[in-house]
DNA sequence: ATAAATGCAAAGGATTTGCCGTCAA
DNA sequence: TTGACGGCAAATCCTTTGCATTTAT
């Protein structure tokens, strides 16, 4: 059994997930969704575009970009790093975890030393020699929980 | 006790490291470390050099990121997100974590009942309701382990 | 003295937006 | 048919770079 049975289950829900949502089921849209399902080395969206491209060569940047963000909207998709938008910066270099909160973006330190024991069953897992663990924690942090709407706080 | 006491001594540690990494111990750089050192809220790089222009108001943007880019590149700070150049993503939703190369930037999805656990000891660390909890690993993949050149592979 | 750092402005790269023509429902 | 979508180009945002002047050692 391959990637593919997994893969092929999310792209039968694909027209289903789409009409839930309200979205067209596209030509464009299913290529480019069927290309992030393919694709496990999570790939940027320049490298999406290179591939979807080698499908259908006329699609435009826009049209990529854009798909990428609805699907992030309805949760079709993630991010490696949700605060990819923009660089944040630590300069605490002790052992510690992060406490993130998912509307306002609020970043938080977290000691925990529960936290730090967190190891893989393996030692070595997918061969990488790993340096360091570290866990964030999403969620939503207590200015946002006083608040109703999902926008943000800080 | 206050914050102070850590942040003092990381303080009274600059100059030394500057002068280990041979770096002139330049006002517009103290500053900028010590806002750095000062804020516990992980600020973009914008926000701090909103903060250090209040203490100087002359300096420049660029004197700001460049500083930045210094410091990570000696160690002295660290991203939230090592990741944050490129958004990188991810169509996998099951529950799954991460290893990183800190040489290449290859990501690789790491399923693993022992992280899937990691939870802090507190339940609602610092207010939060957490709504998950995920494990990044930083390491050095197998095709950067057999390179010796701290560049890059992929 | 001299190599490095600052400040300014321009360049660069990634992502978003506006608008018009086209397509799915 | 009609509202949503795709494609194109321009705009925007963040970050880096080049260069002349100033500063630290």
């Amino acid at each position: 059994m391959t990637i593919s049975a997994a893969a092929q289950s999310r792209l039968d829900d694909f027209r289903a997930r789409c009409a839930d949502a309200g979205l067209a089921a596209t030509h464009q849209r299913l290529i480019i969704y069927r290309t992030l399902v393919e694709s496990t080395d999570h790939p940027s969206p320049e490298l999406v575009y290179d591939r979807v491209r080698t499908e259908i060569p006329s699609i435009s940047q826009a049209t990529v970009y854009k798909n990428i963000r609805t699907f992030l909207e309805i949760g079709l998709l993630q991010e490696v790093n949700r605060l990819h938008q923009t660089n944040r910066l630590d300069a605490n270099l002790d052992q510690h975890h992060h406490l993130i909160c998912v509307r306002c973006e609020k970043v938080t330190d977290l000691y925990d030393d529960q936290l730090d024991g967190a190891r893989a069953h393996d030692e070595s897992p997918g061969g990488f020699q790993v340096l360091n663990y570290q866990v964030e924690a999403y969620g939503v942090c207590p200015d946002c929980q006083s608040t109703k709407a999902a926008s943000s706080a800080q």
